[in-house]
DNA sequence: AAATCTCTCAACCGCATGTAA
DNA sequence: TTTACATGCGGTTGAGAGATT
């Protein structure tokens, strides 16, 4: 299956180009995708070891399913965010912005055709929930005026049938929710909130000496709440023979995930960090009803991730208010790894060092406390300190 | 049972961006 | 400053599987 430009091959891997795919970045780390052909005996282009790698071959790639959890995660983000997959799936770990890409091109554009609409009630509109976002127009700095839209309730969330309203589609509200700016992008380790070098990661993760970490890594037991098992297949071309190749090239090495890190924790503080840098000096108001704070109601286990990125730490400061609105509007006060993350075992996601804690920090919420969330459930608004675990 | 349709997902392509020489 | 290269992202496509007729 030999394609043309250099005889590089194309379509779907084999089983054997995986294998080498995964030996050559066990040896060099990732990135320099394009030496991987002129190093080995692989026949792909650069853009092609990449995209394998990323969406099968790294570790810890979550497959099946979305979980209704992960799907109320996609809509919201989607709604902020819109056709940012690779910002959203940054969102959902394991997940790959592929998948996110196919999920939202395929189930919830049905929706629309079934004349279900994409998003519940209160949350935004994304201009086009079929394609990116609109340029930034001048109405673009505003936020959402105040919807009189019953809020979205993850509590209904007994299937992602539910998540959805029944109500006919609404008309997309024309203002875009500026919020593309300040969240996502870089993976940040709980060790330091300075974006980090991908490929440098990499390295550094390869060389990593915790055996005992490196085995909840790769141990797949639990790894999957959505019931993809692992099945060591070496018939098997795509995920299931994925597995495999990790577990014999990664078992005994030291090796360590670096798209894991630490479970996300340190994602939540440099969010938390950048808000504050950003909402530093600048009064903070925060909307009484904002379906943001929807996040963290539907369970004590939901999480969510945030990471930072160098590009938006650059956003004109003109912006800062409706910057950190936006923020505050991802971020839930309390940031847990589900156990769908953890595989319901705290290390089986592998993060190298008892770093989880700062998961669990929530005196580094730099938001006023306006009173405890029992109080703020009622009537419709939330302190980032006093996390409602279920209203 | 066969043909057709629909859906899912892996992979490719083009473009944008970042970086080093 | 320019250029070339590497990488990342989002849109699109096509093959295969399953569902439907």
């Amino acid at each position: 299956m030999s394609g043309g430009g250099g005889d590089l091959k194309k379509g779907p891997w084999s089983a054997a180009e995986d294998a080498i795919l995964v030996e050559y970045v066990k040896k060099h780390g990732e990135g320099n995708w394009n030496a991987v052909q002129r190093n080995t005996s692989l026949m792909r282009c650069g853009k092609s070891c990449r995209l394998r790698w990323a969406n099968h071959l790294r570790p810890n790639l979550k497959k099946g399913a979305f979980t209704p959890e992960e799907e109320r995660i996609i809509v919201e983000l989607h709604s902020k965010l819109g056709n940012k997959w690779a910002r959203i799936s940054a969102h959902l770990p394991g997940r790959t912005d592929n998948e996110v890409k196919n999920y939202w091109n395929t189930r919830v554009k049905r929706r629309l055709r079934q004349g279900l609409p994409l998003y519940p009630h209160g949350l935004p509109k994304s201009p086009n929930p079929l394609s990116s976002p609109s340029p930034p127009s001048p109405l673009s700095h505003l936020k959402p005026p105040p919807t009189s839209l019953p809020l979205f309730d993850p509590l209904s969330l007994s299937s992602p049938t539910s998540f959805f309203s029944l109500h006919p589609p609404s008309v997309l509200s024309p203002h875009r929710v500026t919020t593309e700016n300040s969240l996502l992008g870089q993976s940040v380790s709980a060790q330091s909130l300075a974006p980090i070098d991908p490929f440098h990661l990499s390295t550094m993760c390869f060389n990593f000496e915790s055996p005992s970490a490196i085995q909840t890594q790769i141990e797949p037991k639990g790894y999957d709440p959505c019931g993809s098992a692992f099945v060591p297949n070496s018939e098997l071309p795509s995920n299931q023979f994925c597995q495999k190749i990790y577990k014999e090239a990664f078992d005994d090495q030291n090796f360590m995930n670096p798209y894991i890190g630490p479970s996300n924790s340190g994602l939540l503080d440099a969010l938390l960090q950048e808000a504050h840098a950003r909402g530093e000096n600048k009064k903070f108001k925060r909307e009484s009803v904002d379906f943001g704070l929807q996040w963290e109601n539907s369970s004590s286990e939901n999480s969510y991730v945030g990471v930072n990125k160098k590009e938006e730490q650059e956003e004109e400061m003109s912006s800062t208010n409706e910057d950190l609105s936006s923020i505050l509007d991802l971020i839930p006060p309390l940031v847990r790894v589900p156990n769908w993350c953890n595989g319901g075992d705290e290390a089986s996601m592998g993060q190298s060092s008892a770093n989880n804690t700062s998961l669990d920090m929530p005196q580094l919420s730099p938001f006023p406390v306006v009173g405890s969330a029992e109080e703020d459930c009622k009537t419709g608004s939330f302190t980032w300190d006093h996390l409602p675990r279920i209203c």
